[in-house]
DNA sequence: GAACAATAGTTGTTTCAACAATCATTGTCA
DNA sequence: TGACAATGATTGTTGAAACAACTATTGTTC
């Protein structure tokens, strides 16, 4: 019968509070980067990484480091690559690779969105936490976060999910 | 210049541990559902918002209750009427009006469904936090919340968002 | 060193979501 | 009562995501 296991009221209304707090908080980041930087969030998300990685990556590489699907990733390039923010370079010591390299004008996007971002999370986020608060969260779900990723253990072991909304 | 006001390194860190543990558990519950018994996470919102209303709901109340835009909602009941776990019924008073109803399948659906989702709250969210950070997560993550949809004061003003993925 | 498996990335196809336009009905007010 | 705005829902169109095939290159093994 699939048996519940000890899933108290209070406990599924701190999942409810979880999943309807992220809803709101990044619905409205994601509407405040759009109207006012014309950037969509998986667009600002691969810029931040490949800032964070010095410029240039790996497609494999920037899989790796972004929330959204390797599927996804060549065609979500590609639109980039069409707007100007990146470019393709092939990889010369192996050359099944590519890299994705960010422009000159994406590094510029980034710069003038990562404000409005940052403002967004303090102002939808932040803001409403406590010192207490923010100890509290951040070790709740970081010891949610590396159950669920397997991660921190085995040395040499980066294992997926980055930095999300990494800013600068 | 847009400044960033007071977001220290640790509050940043708090909002990385939240959209990261949010992606992370999500995804393995999406992927639980739809591994365990072939039914995508939003068709599973569709169900338990017409369950809590008593199997029938109209269109536009259907969608205050569900995370997915109101846009999407008549193509997605689409597909779950031809998949036979909702039909739609004319609303006599208002011919304006359609309801979504719940079948007799969609609720065998939504009850064999809700042991798999209820179960994977447990194992990748709850199971990890104390009653203390149950109750610092639901206290802050609520207060996040109604800021952000501006709810529970006015009289009579449920606002957005109802029952994400309520059981039952 | 030739065959075969594995890896990196792109492309094709189908499905789905977002947005605008549309249709039908209701409410209001001159 | 007849014109007009507002509302509820569907449909058309467009853009993006999911998944599977495909190409090219590299690594491995007998």
């Amino acid at each position: 019968m699939t048996a519940a296991p000890r899933v108290t009221p209070e406990r599924l209304d701190a999942w409810r509070a979880f999943v309807r707090a992220h809803a709101a908080v990044v619905g409205a980041l994601e509407s405040e980067l759009e109207a006012e930087r014309d950037l969509p969030l998986p667009w600002y998300d691969v810029l931040v990484s490949l800032s964070d990685a010095g410029g240039r990556l790996r497609m494999q590489d920037l899989a790796d480091r972004v929330l959204f699907s390797r599927s996804g990733l060549t065609r979500l390039v590609d639109r980039m690559a069409a707007a100007g923010l990146v470019t393709r370079e092939r990889c010369e010591d192996d050359r099944r690779g590519t890299f994705a390299v960010l422009t000159r004008a994406g590094a510029d996007r980034l710069r003038e969105a990562a404000g409005v971002h940052l403002r967004g999370i303090h102002d939808h986020f932040t803001r409403h936490l406590s010192d207490a608060d923010v100890r509290a969260v951040t070790d709740a779900l970081d010891r949610v976060l590396h159950a669920e990723t397997g991660a921190g253990l085995e040395p040499g072991g980066e294992r997926r999910h980055r930095g999300y909304p990494a800013v600068q």
